[in-house]
Order: structure tokens, then sequence, then C-alpha cells
DNA sequence: ACTCGATGTTACATTTCCTTACACAAAAAT
DNA sequence: ATTTTTGTGTAAGGAAATGTAACATCGAGT
């Protein structure tokens, strides 16, 4: 369940997604304004990208790598079929709301599995 | 074992983390004058946080909230035992590799489990 | 009252990111 | 063979996010 807000939770910016994905923010931006993703903004307006969007960015860059072009992609995309209850989820949880449940499940997550580790675990949210 | 390396990747920016620790800028930078995290740097000198970066703020709160002081804090955390395994890989892959391994991770995983959703798969790349 | 530890606040500098506009090469369309 | 479209590069100017540094505050303990 909560998976899929995980990996929908605005939480990169887009220097990190270049690197992530060897892409110029050029082209992220591009892909953008064709609507192949739709990064959450900052107050202050500012692209925040979730691993969703890497995921996204990655595939593009894959078939863009096998020829086919922005109208190709875009139908791609279209035809995936979508779970509704996905669409009511996203529609219905705000990012603010998303990053208080992240916090919540980190706060339980990290009681069990702290070991040897130095640090707390916080790999368990993540999926 | 890569496990590891991803969640101590310098992804998130101050402003993320301070959503998701609800801490303020000036504590987070506080707590790293003590050294009990030692985020990355940008080329612009810009804090750069790893989920196990997080899951440490997280626990110095806890802490904080239950009276110890920073002295305290930081004992803690040194008595930790760290795996020499994990010392090993931290000295030696740099974040710029550590980005790239993500990379490929990524576009190696997504072949699989592309079922009925709407977009690729990162989830199983954290963990 | 005084000190110290943890945090707030303010000021100023720098970096990152934004939008907009123009350029351009390669591909597609005419 | 031109002309258009597409995907991307690049530059300008501005706004937002972040950095450091300094000083202020406030509670706990002495």
């Amino acid at each position: 369940m909560t998976n899929r807000v995980r990996r929908s939770m605005p939480l990169l910016p887009i220097s990190i997604v270049m690197q992530l994905t060897d892409l110029t923010a050029r082209q992220i931006r591009y892909y953008e304004e064709h609507e192949l993703i739709r990064p959450a903004r900052t107050e202050g307006n500012k692209r925040m990208f979730s691993l969703n969007d890497v995921d996204v960015l990655l595939e593009i860059k894959e078939y863009l790598d096998q020829g086919l072009n922005m109208a190709g992609i875009k139908k791609i995309f279209e035809l995936r079929v979508q779970p509704k209850a996905e669409v009511a989820e996203q529609k219905t949880v705000s990012d603010t709301e998303l990053r208080q449940i992240l916090r919540e499940e980190i706060l339980q997550s990290r009681s069990y599995e702290r070991g040897g580790y130095r640090q707390g675990d916080l790999s368990r949210f993540f999926h």
C-alpha cells in the first residue's frame, strides 16, 4: 500500500536527478513540458522529484535511445493501465501529508532492526 | 551488500530533511557541528543528506527528548560497533560512484517488475 | 545571579534553480 | 530540395534555497 506512496514522494532536487539519470536539466524540463513527468513544486517553485519520476526518466531515455520520439513515448505511457486505487490515492494525499506519513513510518520502523549497525536502518522504509 | 550503499547515498537537500525530521536547519547544522552526522557537500558547498543521515537525525531527536545531551548522544554513537566491511566500503566508494551504481541498478531492476503499473518500479531498489 | 548548552534570529554572500528566448543540427514533412 | 519540426544547447536575469557568522534567548544546573 504505502509502497506506492513512498515512491511517489517528492524528495529529490533536479541536480540529483540529473546525476541519477545522466540527463541535463534542459532535457528533464522538456519532458515535463510534454507531461511525461509531473514533479512537485516547492513553495518557491522549485521542482522536487520522486523516485517514480526518476524511474520514468530512465525509461524515457531508454526509449529515445531506441529511436522513439516524444509522441511515441507519450502514447506508451498513456496505454499503461493505471489502477484506480492509485489514482484515488494520488488525488487525496498532499505532499505534506506524504512526508508526515513517511516520518511516522521511519519512527516506527527503527525500533526493530537496530542491531550491530552504527546507525538506525531506514531501508525497511523503502519497500 | 548494496543496501548499505543505497542508504548512504547523498540525495536529499536540507529542506526535505527538515520536513522529514521536523528539525530546523539550525538544529541540523548544530548536530553536524558536533559530528553526529557528516552530510556530503555539493560543488557549491550545499549539504546533501542520505537516508542514513535522516535516520540518525531522528534518533538524535529521540534521545534529546529523553533528556540526553550532545555528549551522551555522541558517546552512544561512538559505542556502536561498526562492521569492518562497512568501513572499507565507505572509504573506497565515492559519491559519484555511488550514484553510478544506483543508476545501473535501477536500469537492471526495472525490466522485471513492470506489470500493470503506469510507471516502472524503483522500489526494488530500496532494499 | 551566572554559566553553559541548545536553539532562534538576523544579515549578507553564494549557489541553485526558474523562466524565457534564441540557436542549431538532425529528422521529418512538404 | 527546401521547409518545418524536434530535441537539445546556451545565455540572461531574477528568485529561492542554502551557506557562514554573529549575536540573542532561554532553561537547567551551579
